[in-house]
DNA sequence: ACGCATTAATTCACTTTGCGCATTTTTTCA
DNA sequence: TGAAAAAATGCGCAAAGTGAATTAATGCGT
């Protein structure tokens, strides 16, 4: 990767990190995006060139997307061949992928937000809209697997199986995390693991996979 | 009702119904406020005292909620005893209860603002967020009636299979309602049922109730 | 029918958002 | 090293959204 998309994600992480930040300790109405550029120690200007809306900056990007990699091997029915233990892997992929001091961040990260999700709830439509996109991603890879169409509507009950097993996974993970994050993200990361499977399991149980 | 909530109403659905058109005719980034609380001869002030946000206005009020009473009956295990059968019975009270001209109006509602969605797309998760936060009050009254912890696994599985089911319904229906509406809104409801009623046998088929 | 209390609507002034545009700075690559 | 490309900035402005004071409309008791 290049000085100059390190420089844009350094940018746009030092943004976002402000934004929650700031949001965190006077609550998001009391944060101006002047306040936030501030922060970041970059221009009013510069802030809107990578987000749109302050709260897109507060509420942050949503669950990770598996890569077109991912998906790919999904689609052809890889890598076990199960609908329901491919699925579990191709959501849990951006995870299992990323490396373990990335991963310590974003997991504190998520650790935060919920805390401010909790405290000021009109950010929790943003959120679950954030969840919404992803379903329908899901729902689309789905039906190309099981060579149907997006609108029917097995591939949206699966993809909803799926998603709501990650919702379910995120909120109950309890980070343990210090500010510092990196520590014991894998114990963090072994913990969303299991709740992972514990979801999966609970569906396994009350899924029948073909008709 | 009196003379004083009739009016709000009649100013709020004006307000809506201006919001909507305007936003169908020039595209909603080309809408003002001020537009809106004119067409709506009110004033902007106004406007705000009704929706906290043009989008607000624009996208309404998402997928009707079920009162208390059918809720009480769907805790307590009625009216047929069978999850799904109540389940499908709870969602779909609110358009069973409410008499047709009303009806009328907001399938007509639906369908052009599913048309303005497809439009302009960063409406969607707007849609989105309404339908999250039903499938959390439908989380709640599973959980109530299973006697789980909203926050258990089983409870937002039935909660986001419903949904499903209900999204899926209301995507699929194609209004062939004039501008006038209530003329063929009853053909509109059966219609919406049959969909509803396809979309739960699909749950039933794909659905173990039971452990 | 009258006046009084409530609640809604309006006006006004103000802060903040969000973005188009021209300019300057930084990075890339030949 | 020196253009070319891309990012950051400063400026200006239309629109969003809000608090506070004022005016109008409605409800209610007598």
């Amino acid at each position: 990767m290049g000085l100059r998309e390190r420089k844009k994600a350094t940018t746009r992480r030092a943004l976002q990190r402000a934004a929650v930040r700031l949001a965190v300790e006077r609550g998001s109405e009391h944060v101006t995006v002047d306040d936030i550029a501030a922060a970041a120690d970059v221009s009013k200007r510069t802030f809107f060139n990578y987000f749109s809306s302050k709260e897109e900056a507060i509420v942050g990007d949503g669950p990770p997307r598996p890569d077109d990699e991912a998906r790919a091997v999904f689609v052809a029915h890889g890598p076990t061949g199960d609908l329901l233990d491919d699925l579990k892997i191709f959501l849990f992929s951006p995870l299992a992928d990323s490396d373990a001091e990335d991963l310590g961040q974003r997991l504190a990260d998520v650790h935060e937000r919920k805390r401010l999700a909790q405290r000021e709830p009109h950010l929790v439509p943003r959120v679950m809209a954030a969840f919404a996109d992803m379903e329908r991603y899901v729902g689309e890879s789905v039906a190309e697997r099981l060579g149907e169409d997006p609108d029917d509507i097995r591939p949206q009950i699966v993809a909803s199986l799926g998603i709501t097993a990650m919702r379910f996974s995120m909120r109950r993970l309890q980070t343990h995390a210090g500010a510092d994050g990196s520590a014991d993200a894998r114990d963090d990361v072994s913990e969303l693991r299991a709740l992972f499977d514990q979801a999966f399991d609970a569906l396994r149980r009350t899924f029948r996979p073909a008709a």
